[in-house]
DNA sequence: ACGAATTTGATGCAAACACATTTAATTCGT
DNA sequence: ACGAATTAAATGTGTTTGCATCAAATTCGT
């Protein structure tokens, strides 16, 4: 039953992956080629510059759409790379809080407009 | 100017990420622990089965959003599990044409309604 | 027709990912 | 209050990815 409706999903969920890859694509390559950041990178500069200061670890695998695993290497990349500091986080000592150093707002501020004059040329009206 | 659009943008982005991030992470789970196929390999075997009987390698790219190094793998990794087989392209003899296998055929049509039933699970309606 | 440029698919390689496990700190149950 | 269960983040490991490159075949320009 509903063969019609599955071709539908199937073709929505097409429609889904093309307008990703496509977006998501023409980032990475700019972001990289411009600034030397992967899309995961500025969304998770995005995240720490406009939500609070600090940010748990957890929020960040939220924003990043990532493994817990691969947000832990992200973060330690991008510490590397003085974009953002890690600290002890005093009421749960388990935990961290991840903040943006001066370095990593100025390289968010800096890519800022790329990322959105991608998404302008790529993102098509049809969502 | 147009920070208003920008936001736009950048909320329709959030978006398209999100729901590509739940629909994918479904399919690849249900698809890997109820028929071992990863999102990819199952992309492939369903271009293989509705379009043409043989395939050439460029058709295939593009049917995966993957990188011609990664499909030109992929295909590997299929034809080692006997999903599929490569043929030498007679006409053009660099490229190869690469077709299903009764097993892939067979296993394609066993994960089908496992990747429909996610699709309406995860794909909400406002696209 | 013939050498240069292009195209197709494969492969070496390093980076990034997910899964499973580990360590340390907190919470829960009794 | 104390041991068991849970949670947070880090790390070992194998797989997958993209980039750059390569070899082989075709196409293009003259």
């Amino acid at each position: 039953m509903s063969e019609l409706a599955d071709e539908g999903l199937v073709r929505q969920w097409r429609g889904l992956l093309a307008r990703h890859a496509a977006v998501f694509g023409a980032l990475e390559c700019e972001l990289q080629s411009k600034h030397g950041l992967g899309v995961s990178e500025f969304e998770a500069l995005e995240r720490l510059a406009t939500g609070e200061a600090k940010c748990r670890g957890a929020e960040l695998t939220d924003a990043v759409h990532l493994s817990q695993s691969a947000t832990s290497r992200l973060v330690a990349r991008m510490e590397r790379e003085g974009l953002v500091e890690r600290a002890m986080c005093e009421l749960d000592r388990r935990g961290i809080f991840v903040s943006l150093t001066e370095e990593g707002l100025r390289r968010y501020e800096q890519a800022k407009p790329t990322h959105r004059a991608i998404l302008k040329e790529t993102l098509t009206f049809d969502d």
